[in-house]
DNA sequence: CAGTATCCGAGTGGATACTG
DNA sequence: CAGTATCCACTCGGATACTG
């Protein structure tokens, strides 16, 4: 323990993996491998129920990607062409992901069944 | 998988355990067992090195009671003690706790070894 | 000690319009 | 398609002062 002198790990991932809409980026990379940038904002759309704007997105991804847990693929066509996929130290914060995902999904279900329990 | 139709799980425990100085807040539960309001003025600003104001503290306080993660028990002395531990809800967030720490340490030997590598 | 109340500036992020 | 640029309303949370 008390590694790092005084910094704070907790921080650090919040920081880093945890700012905004981060957690549900990582998310559906996990889920889908490789995303692309209006897939993005559909998957968002769909599994939050809130709209994403471009500008936020992209603000978000290129943060993740400046952090080295992304890759950005970018296709000379036309009309462009961008991928998302995790490196291989964004694929380090998988179990943290599911335990988001369970933990969430455990809360949902006490959430849904005290109906009626007081 | 495809739990409780189409709400969140991501969202949800965002909503719930990430907001602001919840996730910092119950890495010391976890670490104390029992922790004083003052003492977590302290130890947040030990580990953070930053000051988080009472208004904060009881304010995201207030909201782990509220959905069951933390009591609050107040000892009628004078003066004052009031004294925060977690609920058995509560320390089902150990290993999310543990995985953020994790992966926050792990971070921070990355960043720190990534002087004259590259 | 453990809060509450008030004020207010800085920054966030949404809406909108434009571009290669 | 995948962004960038701008504008601005609103919220957040820090500082400060007060209280049982």
């Amino acid at each position: 323990m008390m590694s790092h002198d005084n910094i704070c790990p907790v921080d650090t991932t919040l920081s880093i993996l945890f700012k905004k809409w981060k957690p549900v980026i990582l998310f559906h990379l996990h889920n889908q491998g490789t995303v692309r940038f209006s897939e993005f904002q559909r998957l968002i759309r769909l599994s939050t129920k809130r709209t994403i704007t471009k500008k936020m997105l992209t603000q978000q991804l290129r943060e993740l990607e400046e952090d080295g847990l992304i890759y950005r693929i970018i296709y000379p066509e036309v009309p462009p062409k961008v991928e998302y996929l995790l490196t291989d130290y964004g694929k380090t914060t998988k179990t943290m992901i599911e335990e988001i995902v369970k933990w969430g999904n455990d809360h949902l279900d006490k959430t849904i069944r005290s109906n009626g329990t007081s």
